[in-house]
DNA sequence: CTGAATCCTTTTGGATACTG
DNA sequence: CAGTATCCAAAAGGATTCAG
């Protein structure tokens, strides 16, 4: 017998609703959110005034509704403490650092084919 | 001496202006770019009208428009023929082809994670 | 058959001011 | 300090019609 295996396909319904790869996509896409990802990723642990220097552009709505999307998704975790005046922590949770790797062989391609 | 090995960042700037990973996912992103890869890699190679009508409801604005930016972006080729009627057939570049195991390995994640 | 052109709607992103 | 609220601008997506 010849190389008979199935390809995987990107997407396994015709409509593309509810692929995984297009799920991914629309958690890490947006504007600013990788940038946001990378910042925590690159610190381990950031405060909300910390992210808003480190990324350059970014306002105050954006920032807080991407992190916002990022926790409801399980990617970044929120950790308030009630001192005076507030002080608010995010840092990456185990799934998003699972995801990390494969968004580096991502970005390699891109550095090496775009 | 301990594990002092560096970590990659996701961006390599702080603007994240010409991030290869941001890169990519500007090019594969949108809501029809992924569907399109999807239906060409599993034919090998396909028509314009199979296209459409493999792809639940996309119009010809969004498949054209598509198209064109994934060819501008190295990612499909476009053949015509011109016969009566004219024939045109799109088939996944090189580039493409080695782009898709790593998009395989991101709709895993999702699959496992979202 | 394979699109292009036009016009319109929806979504996304942003500026500014304000609050616990 | 860490956000919200409101309003506005820009971009993405879509319906329809037309053309080579």
């Amino acid at each position: 017998m010849g190389n008979n295996k199935k390809k995987e396909p990107l997407c396994d319904n015709i409509a593309g609703e509810g692929c995984g790869l297009k799920k991914v996509i629309n958690i890490v896409g947006g504007k600013w959110k990788i940038m946001i990802l990378c910042v925590i990723d690159n610190n381990e642990v950031v405060r909300y005034g910390e992210l808003r220097r480190a990324i350059h552009g970014i306002t105050n709505t954006m920032l807080a509704n991407s992190l916002k999307e990022l926790e409801t998704d399980g990617l970044v975790e929120r950790k308030q403490y009630d001192e005076m005046p507030v002080r608010v922590e995010y840092n990456l949770t185990k799934k998003a650092k699972s995801l990390i790797p494969i968004l580096l062989e991502l970005k390699k391609w891109g550095e090496d084919n775009i």
